[in-house]
DNA sequence: GGAAGCACTTGCATTTTACAAGTGAATTTA
DNA sequence: TAAATTCACTTGTAAAATGCAAGTGCTTCC
């Protein structure tokens, strides 16, 4: 995969040209809250991801620097991904993003209690999920 | 402009359909930071984007309920956009992207001092921005 | 009244994405 | 141990989105 080119050093066109697009953060998210790791576990989200799209994504992703990938002990024809420190750090943008979709999306699937506890408690449900997906790193 | 469509109702997912492109949130970062409001001053910005993108944009974060416009009053042919509190309400996110950015771009663009504000006060930036841009609803 | 400004639209080439099918290595099954 | 299956992709092709250059139709300035 070749270098992600960067529009220019403003930090949102920075991040932009990394994760904006309509698939990426949804693999982050699997990763940080579905416990998924592998390419097949990936493409059963229910937003039905194309296969080469996800195989370009998870390229472009460790490319990125917020992948890594080893080869499963068990099963060598399996790949494990996993989030590395500067994916783990987006989690208070994910966390930022939750709250929003859950004010406006009157159907929105976010449990209850989590944005409960979002709203009165945010810095502590930060810290608890960035240091439980360090502790695996 | 037809209505977005959301593929499901996670939250990132939904987050995702209205903003996760490369340049929806870049119409709003004009918007939120550097005083722009009409088509004219978009186009000028230093990503390029191109006029029909930015048309399409325009419509679709408006449909979305992320920007309202209005004739100009001194000049028929001029509209002025302006961001709706739904909008106004992704400052945290714009936040924490911004945060995120400055620490894994090493040539950022972001101002030293912003970042070092956003890092001891965040909440404070926060709640300046979000009543600032606010009082010009 | 003509020129220029402004906010778009149009046409077309290029790139990206979606969908279906295929590939080859590793593992499981008979 | 040979055959079938799983797994992680790749390939081909059609459809959609994007980029670029040019054009359009108001409005305002001179």
């Amino acid at each position: 995969m070749n270098e992600i080119k960067h529009r220019t050093h403003c930090p949102i066109s920075y991040a932009l040209d990394i994760f904006g697009d309509k698939w990426s953060l949804l693999i982050i998210r699997d990763l940080m809250f579905q416990n998924k790791k592998t390419y097949g576990e990936f493409l059963k989200s229910e937003e039905r991801i194309s296969t080469n799209i996800l195989a370009d994504r998870l390229a472009m992703l460790e490319c990125a620097g917020l992948l890594s990938s080893k080869q499963d002990t068990e099963n060598k024809s399996r790949k494990i991904y996993s989030l590395t420190a500067k994916a783990i750090d987006l989690v208070p943008v994910i966390i930022e993003i939750i709250n929003w979709s859950a004010t406006y999306d009157f159907e929105t699937a976010a449990p209850k209690e989590f944005i409960a506890r979002i709203r009165t408690d945010k810095q502590t449900v930060i810290n608890e999920l960035t240091a439980y997906l360090k502790s695996t790193l």
